[in-house]
Formats: structure tokens, C-alpha cells, sequence
DNA sequence: TACGATCCACTGCCATACAAGCACTACCAT
DNA sequence: ATGGTAGTGCTTGTATGGCAGTGGATCGTA
């Protein structure tokens, strides 16, 4: 396929898309190092795509970079994500006020539709994401905000990353699933007041989630003394 | 000074920051060509740095790329902007409550002088804008969500630069600092209820410029017939 | 053993060269 | 006059080379 064709995705696009599936995803664990050479060899392409997309990366704070040092995950600022959970609380209770007025039906089966592949989901933490994504931005659509999308996801991110990082050793998906069923229940029956109380105590909960991670895991958040990584391990061992 | 030195600005932040402002001033009108090699001849850098610029540049959304075709400041999206408008109305308005709790004298004092030097800045333009980002941040601050300054502001470069575009010929600036003013008073009588509706009516009044200013220069924002620009006159006239 | 000067592998930043593709011009055949 | 087509100069995308700077490893000295 040729660079024009509408289907054609550069290498840095590739690339960045990767690198950020794998930072979210835990793959990348925060402080990992992001050597431009190494990725380059490591996924064939020149040094060029892979420094574009940590660029990117680094300017939706899932990268840090240090120049003449190296390029690492970023470590999870709490207080990072406290802002991205108030951003993204404020933009979807807004969205969802005005969803109450225009919530119809084929809106409400594709609501419902999600919900019950939720539930069937399990504990596919993988599928739960992606139907995560999909129930919010569904919930943005109908409140006729698709547009505020983008900037809920640049917050979401790293409500996201730091829930994936102690998925394992904390709280089941299930009750996350009641919640969104909540907000349908009391959208569906004509009650906005209820349907944003149900939507904050879930974003709530997610955020209070991530407080447990942290409690558990705090190597994986900043901390003052940690700020400048160092290179560690260079030499092979023989 | 040295590239380590905390003082030092790469060639791609100075090249990012210069574009991004002459973009949002109107400088650079919607539709212009970006040529990287131009703009390196005319900078003084390599491609390398203008090229990751833009790069950022088009991720928020103010430049346009065309592979193997060019690189254009972007026509404003009616849509875009009103979808930045809400997610900037619903994150101020939802710091706002916040800030009514924790208003105290200094914090009362800096937005008084803020809008003491809005009103002796008159016609400057230039001042009124750095400014009324300084109004801006300020309240966030007091909320105690400086760190949704950035959220704020990726939305807010877009009706910034809408403003702009028109703003000689429409609205003076006057109103607005009055707006301003509302707002803090509302907040310092303790009256949130207030403060919420005149910082609404503020952020609209901005929405509704923005409409009459497609109506007076409707080239400047996108229509369905230009989204994909052309170049003309390659060859030189002779 | 403890400590300091030096070395050097490795880093990201920038400049440059090459590759692939599109738009327009000019020309040629019909 | 008109339609088709090769040529030309621009575009962005990718690859690569060179540079300044960093800090762990190493060796010399007390």
C-alpha cells in the first residue's frame, strides 16, 4: 500500500501507538528506559519515528526525557493524577446533563449493548478497557460533546495506567459495571440529578482505587528523591 | 550556556513556541503554507526541529499535514471550537465552586490587580490576551486545580485564536474586563450561585464573538470544499 | 581499604542525505 | 483546439552521521 492511500499509517504513528499501548497496558512499567537506538532495533524502523513518538509521548506526560541521559516512562504523580480525574469529572458530569434532554432509544440499546458485553467480559481486563472507552465516549456522544472525546481521553490515560498497575492485587471489575449500569438506569428513567450522582461516585471510586495502588506499590509513583533517574547496568554481565 | 544547564531551551521549543504564538496571534493566517525547509532557512535550524514542531503543533490541532503535499496552519472548525468551548466552560465553572470555599485576602487581592491592569491596558491587545490568561490561571489556582491549566489551555488556544482573527473589527475588549470584574465580586460576597452564572455568561459572550466573527470572514474557517488545500504557483514568473 | 581523577560507553539533539509521492507545466499527438 | 503524458520541482517521511554532555566503571594513590 502506498504512503497516499487513506489506509496508510506512518511509522511514527506505528510506533507511538505502541509504545503508548504498552506504557498503559503495565508492559512498560513507570521508569523503564526508552533508548531511541534500542527501539529503533527492536521494532526495525530508524532512530527518526521512534524519537517523533516519544516527543508526543513526553508532551502527555507518559514519558520523561532527559537530555544526554536518557528517555524514561514516566513514574505516576499523584497530583497528576488528581487533576486528570478532576478534568475528566467535570467535562462528563457537564456532558451528562445535557445527555439527560437527548438520550433515545437506539442510544439507550447501544448503552445497554455495552453494558451487557461488559458483564460478559469477566475478568478479561483487556475487554474491560476497551469497553470502558467505549461506554464513556458513547456516554460523551450523547450528550452531543463527541468532540470533548479527545481531552477526556489525554486525562483518562492516567487514571488508566495507574489503575492497570495494581489491577491484579485490587478491586474486581464487577462493581465498576453496577456503576455504569447506574448511570444508565437513572438516564433511562428520566433522572438526571441521580444519573450524575451515580457517574461521580463512579469516577470516584476509580480514583480512590488508584490511592489503594498506591498504598501498596509506591515505587511506582514519584517521590522527591527519585525525580533524575541514573542508567543502571550498562556493561553485560561476563 | 551549555545544553544541560537548567536555563537552556532547545531549537524545538523555541521553534514550537515561536510558531504556536504567531499561529494564535493571526500572524500566520488560517490556511498558510508551513514549509519545513522554509521555515528552517527562515529560523536558522535544520529541518529536524521544525519538523517535530509541527509535529506537536498538528497534534493540537492548529496545523494541518498533508504527506508528500505540505503543511498549513489549520482553518478554524466551527465545531472544534465549540466543543472547546464546552470542555474549557465545564472545567472552569467546576473549579469555580471550589474556589468559592477557598477564597482568602491575598489570592482576592492578586485578582483585583490583575483586573486593575486589565482596565489600564485599554486597546493593547497583545497585553489584554497575557493577562486574561493570567485572570484564567489565577482562578484555577484558587480552586485549587492549577495543574487543569493545560487541559484549559489546549482548549482555550482555539478561541483564543478565533478571537483574534476578528477581533479588530468586532467587540472592543472593555465588556470582558467588566465580566471579569463580576465574577470576583461575586466571589468575594461569598456568593458562588453568582459567580457561576456571571463566569457562564462570560465564557459565552466569548463564544458568541467568535460567531460573528465567521459571519464577517467565513474564509477563515473550514468549509467542506477546502478541507484539502493545494499548492499554486510552483514555478517561478519569468 | 577508601577515595578521587580519569576514561569511555551511551545518551538525546541537530544536521544532512536519500526515498517516495503529488501538483503543475509543457509538450506532443490527435 | 484538445486530450493525454512525460518531465520537473516541490513536498513530507525516513535513515544516518556527528556532536556535546552525562555518569558508571576503572584505575591510581594515600
Amino acid at each position: 500500500m502506498g504512503r497516499g492511500e487513506p489506509g496508510h499509517r506512518s511509522a511514527r504513528v506505528v510506533v507511538y501507538e505502541q509504545l503508548r499501548r504498552r506504557i498503559v497496558s503495565g508492559e512498560l512499567p513507570p521508569g523503564a528506559p526508552l533508548s531511541e537506538n534500542d527501539l529503533a532495533a527492536e521494532l526495525s524502523v530508524s532512530r527518526t519515528p521512534v524519537r517523533e513518538s516519544l516527543i508526543l509521548l513526553a508532551d502527555e506526560d507518559l514519558v520523561q526525557v532527559f537530555p544526554q541521559l536518557g528517555s524514561f516512562v514516566s513514574r505516576v504523580d499523584i497530583r497528576h493524577v488528581a487533576d486528570a480525574q478532576f478534568v475528566r469529572e467535570a467535562i462528563e458530569i457537564a456532558s451528562l446533563r445535557d445527555a439527560a434532554d437527548r438520550l433515545d432509544a437506539p442510544a439507550l440499546a447501544a448503552l445497554r449493548d455495552v453494558l451487557a458485553r461488559q458483564r460478559a467480559a469477566g475478568d478479561d481486563v483487556e475487554e474491560f478497557f476497551r469497553l470502558d472507552e467505549e461506554f464513556h465516549q458513547m456516554l460523551l456522544g450523547v450528550g452531543g460533546h463527541a468532540g470533548a472525546w479527545r481531552a477526556v481521553q489525554s486525562a483518562k490515560v492516567h487514571l488508566d495506567r495507574a489503575r492497570r498497575l495494581g489491577l491484579r492485587t485490587v478491586s474486581p471489575v464487577a462493581p465498576l459495571v453496577a456503576q455504569h449500569t447506574a448511570v444508565v438506569d437513572a438516564l433511562a428513567a428520566g433522572d438526571p440529578e441521580a444519573a450524575e450522582t451515580a457517574l461521580r461516585e463512579h469516577l470516584r471510586a476509580v480514583f480512590d482505587d488508584i490511592e489503594r495502588i498506591r498504598e501498596r506499590s509506591p515505587e511506582l509513583f514519584t517521590s522527591e528523591g527519585t525525580s533524575r533517574p541514573a542508567r543502571r547496568n550498562i556493561t553485560v554481565w561476563r
